[in-house]
Formats: structure tokens, C-alpha cells, sequence
DNA sequence: TTTCCTTACGCCTATCGTAAGCATA
DNA sequence: TATGCTTACGATAGGCGTAAGGAAA
């Protein structure tokens, strides 16, 4: 096969028709420059220049070959520029998990300010709950999950980028609904959608330990796993329901939210979480200026 | 800058992730395969691969590099196979001239001739006069000309390829439309429209020898140049004309055709012209494959 | 101890520059 | 005779293979 050299000798004597110009202009001295060209014409087997002593000239074959010399110098180039901006993180791609939940907390926002400082780190989003993201970040298919938190785990590093507070979500036409404000005392005896103790562990010990603190005992219709499902049961007039502040965001039609006055203002974390040795550099630029603040928002 | 050797080297171990197998592949050792791999990242200045003694990952830099690498030295395998078509006439580009007439008699069954003999050959496509082409081939912007002869010239090469029929086009209206052949006679003291002896010379003289063999002196009402010119004036009943039996297949309205009973059968020569020393392969081909008879229709 | 990537060393090929050769205007 | 591409030749750099080194399971 040819060397790249080689092609950048003749592209020198295709544009300079004399090989004196084009061996100055590639540093050189003629002598060696006619031997290149002679070697890529043996190597090719097709002769690509026409020299008669006093002339020179293209063939039609040099003329064909001319662009793709062209070109194959050109992506050379540009491979070499483009690779030397991975590792400061400027270009690249990170894979990046996020709850449903998270879509509407963090979510936007994050990738507002990725566009605006990586713009050319491309995201890779994947929807999966907190132990899906576990997984992956584990055996190397996420770079970056957005979770909620969870028990220390060597080898996955997490830091928390948002916490909200809790609000109610109550059937439009509950006789609570019309409150100004809630407390977790309302809850009590109450039917309430629940979060599954398996699958939505942190949100379930959350409520947990919210209704224990105040002494409330809320009669628990329906378990399940994502905040947009319980909006559904909830509108459907199941029961009430404790959902982060920004489920308000998605708008469910029928679904009545109140503010609850709690013994903690902003409990609901979400955590970024990355595989400690993860080596991608994009994820690294983009935990350093993307998400730079210990808590972000 | 990097040789397209190196790049090779570094896709057989990015897609074998082992350098033993990868030096295998290659038909070479592991040493230098290392070190063709430190070298490539040496000029690059970017770690490619991750290898700690017991394993082999790509970095998210090899990641990035890996399909343009591939691109490069794909690019460059084909683009040597093309190269390789060319001398063989098999592909290229032809520059071809015609003149406005030719454009019916013979360029339709030029361009479905080559379409199917030498997909692969480009033909550019400039209508011109006669003297304008051997001007082009002279100066090297057409390969091959479509003209009417010529007297012999030093350094251009011609080949009769095309002789048709002279035909009468008369106004729809004049008298001797209802009859079914015409003779030269016929064309004696009526007003006809006539070659110009400059820039139509070879029709004007192929005219002029017509009508003097007869004896018969037509009355010229006007010069024209060219052939659909001639059947404008015609039609608006300048007078008569006579025309190549080509002209027929422009289906001019309010113009009559009719055979004429001449001297010659098929005086209307239509030649090949290139210049004798054009490199060109796709022009030998075309000449061999495509225009392969003396007299070609 | 085995596996497997890296370093060390000698040999060979390739490319460079200088100098001489040779064809054309 | 001058210009300009090609051939000849010696020196240097780079690549390959063999052999030894070193880290991890």
C-alpha cells in the first residue's frame, strides 16, 4: 500500500506541474521527489505523470487519482486534528442514565448547559431506574447515571447535583383539594398511592420515615414504581399521593398538587453516580463543567 | 504525519483487542506491532489503547479514531482500484463536441452505445460548429469531435462515422408539396434558403455541387448556419430548402418533407474527429468499442 | 508459573542528499 | 548551452524479527 507521503508528493506535483516547484515546496531536493513519484506509479501499477523532459502533465489516470489523493490527505489530516481534542474531554460522547423522574427534575437543564460548554460531546440518553443505572455503570454501558441515592458501592463514586421538596398529588376532586397548604398529618388514615419497598426503594423509606416522624398512618391502596404511574392512579381518584416537586412540570390533567409543610424542606435527592475509574475524558469535562456545583441548583 | 501502515496496525488491534492476534492478522510479530502502536500515538500525542498487561481497551480517543482510521485506509484501497481502471479506457471522462444537427442524426445512438459499453466513462457533452471543435480538440478541451469533414490537417485524426440522405423541407403550403418526390431539378429558379459559404461551408458546397451537376440555379433568399434555422425560415414560407434526412426527426409543424431523387445517395458525411496524439484511454476505448465500424450507421 | 505486552539488539530496507547523466529547446 | 527530469551512490533513519524483560492472574 502507498504512504500517505507519497500521495502528498504527487498532489504536490499534480498542483505544481514541475518538479522542482514541488520538491521546494515540500522541503526536499528533486532527485528523491521523481523516485516517490515513480514508486507510487509502480505501486499503483498505472502511470500518473506525464514527463517528457520539458514538460509535465497529468495522465488521465493522475487526473482521476488527483481528488482521492486529495481527499485521503485530507481526512488524514482532519483524524488527527479531531483525535487530539478527546482527551481534554472537548469532543466525545458520554452515555448518560436518568430516572423518569429526573427527565423532568435535572434532565434539561443538564443538557442546556452540556450544549452550551461541551457542545461537541455528543449525550447518549437512556431511561433506566436506579438500579438498571447500577448495572450499567458497572459493566462500562453508562458513563454517567442521574439516580437517587443509594447504599455506599465500591467502585461507583456519586455526588448529589439536586434535592426538591415533596408535594402533594391529590385527585382534583378530593375534599383536601381545596387546602391552600397540607401537612403530612393530612395523610393520615388515608388512602394513598404508595412507592414499591423493591423497586422504588428510596423514595418508599422516604415516605417511610416522613409519616413515622409525625405519627401518621396512611392506608396504602396501590404500590408502584414511577412517579408518572402514580399520577395516573392518583387522577383516577385511587388516593393521595407524596411526589417530588416536579412531576408538577408534567401537567397531568384531573391531578390537584398542595404544598406540604414537613419536618425536612427538600428531601428528594438525586445523585449523579460514574464508575470511579471510568477513563472517558468527556465525562470527567463534563463532571468538572457541566456539574461543577456540590449542589447543582 | 502517519503512515496508512500504522493505521492498519492499529484497527487489527482495536478490533482484535489482543496484539498477539492482531500481529497474527497482520502476518507479523507482536514487538513491532507495539511499537507501531506507541508510535502512532506518539504522533498523534493521544493515548489510542488502554493496556494493562493482562487486558486491551480501547480509550475513548481509540473510540473517536477507530472509524475514521477505518475510512482512510478504505478510502485509500479503493481509490487504488480505481486508478487501476483507468488506462484500460474503463473509466474517465470524454469530452465530446457536437454540432446542432449531429445532436439527431447520431448523438442518441453515440451516448445508448457507450452507456452500455463503457458505463463507467463520463461523457461532457458541448454542442458546437464545426470549426469551433477543431479549435477545442486542438487546444485540448474536447476529446472528440462530431463534425462535417474537413480539409486533412496535421494533428487531427477524423473518421467518417455517419452518411445520410439529403431531403427537400418545403413550406406545408407550396405547390410542390403534394407531390411525392422531388428532384433537383425541381429546385431550379425557386426561392431557397441557402448554407452560409463561411460558417456552414461543408453544406454549402454539398449544395452548390448538387445543383450544378443539374445545371438547376435556385434563387437564394437567405444564408443560414444551421439546419433548425433553415427549417424556421421554411415554415414561414421563405422558401424551399434542402436539408440532411435526419432533420425529418425534429418534427418541425407547418414543414413538409419529401424524398429527393439525387446524384449521390448519401452525401451527408458526418466524421469523428480527435487530435492524433490524445492520451486519453477513454477516448481509445470509445473509438474501439463504441464507434468500432468505419461506417458507423 | 503462565500469559502477554514491552524493551533491547542486530539486520535489512527505504529515503534522503549530492553528484553525474541525459534529453530537449 | 541551459533547463530539468532521471539514475547512481553513500549515509541515515525506520521497520522487522529474535531474544530478554516485566507485570498481572
Amino acid at each position: 500500500m502507498f504512504s500517505l507521503a507519497r500521495l502528498t508528493c504527487f498532489i504536490a506535483v499534480a498542483e505544481e506541474l514541475h518538479f522542482g516547484r514541488a520538491a521546494e515546496r515540500l522541503h526536499m531536493t528533486q532527485p528523491p521527489l521523481s523516485r516517490q513519484i515513480q514508486q507510487l506509479e509502480s505501486e499503483l501499477g498505472v502511470q500518473l505523470i506525464d514527463r517528457s523532459s520539458r514538460s509535465v502533465a497529468l495522465t488521465a489516470a493522475g487526473a482521476a487519482f488527483l481528488p482521492d489523493a486529495r481527499r485521503i490527505v485530507s481526512l488524514a489530516e482532519s483524524a488527527a486534528l479531531t483525535v487530539r481534542r478527546v482527551p481534554a474531554g472537548d469532543l466525545g460522547t458520554v452515555a448518560v442514565g436518568f430516572t423518569g423522574a429526573s427527565a423532568h427534575a435535572v434532565l434539561p437543564r443538564l443538557l442546556e448547559a452540556a450544549r452550551e460548554r461541551i457542545p461537541d460531546v455528543k449525550l447518549v440518553l437512556r431511561e433506566m431506574v436506579t438500579s438498571q443505572q447500577i448495572e450499567a455503570l458497572t459493566n462500562g454501558e453508562l458513563d454517567l447515571g442521574l439516580i437517587r441515592p443509594i447504599l455506599p458501592r465500591p467502585g461507583i463514586s456519586t455526588r448529589p447535583i439536586h434535592h426538591e421538596r415533596l408535594i402533594a398529588a391529590l385527585p382534583q376532586q378530593h375534599p383536601l383539594a381545596s387546602e391552600e397548604h397540607l401537612t403530612v398529618e393530612d395523610f393520615d388514615d388515608q388512602p394513598v398511592v404508595m412507592y414499591s419497598p423493591v423497586d422504588a426503594r428510596y423514595f418508599h423509606e422516604l415516605l417511610i420515615s416522613t409519616f413515622t416522624i409525625v405519627g401518621a398512618s396512611p392506608r396504602y391502596v396501590q404500590y408502584v414504581t414511577q412517579v408518572h404511574t402514580m399520577l395516573v392512579l392518583v387522577r383516577s381518584g385511587l388516593g393521595m399521593a407524596l411526589v417530588p416537586a416536579s412531576a408538577e412540570t408534567m401537567k397531568p390533567e384531573g391531578v390537584t398538587f398542595r404544598q406540604v409543610t414537613a419536618v425536612r424542606d427538600r428531601p428528594v435527592q438525586m445523585n449523579a453516580a460514574w464508575r470511579s475509574d471510568n477513563s472517558n475524558p468527556a465525562l470527567h469535562r463534563m463532571m468538572k463543567d457541566v456539574l461543577p456545583q456540590r449542589e447543582w441548583i
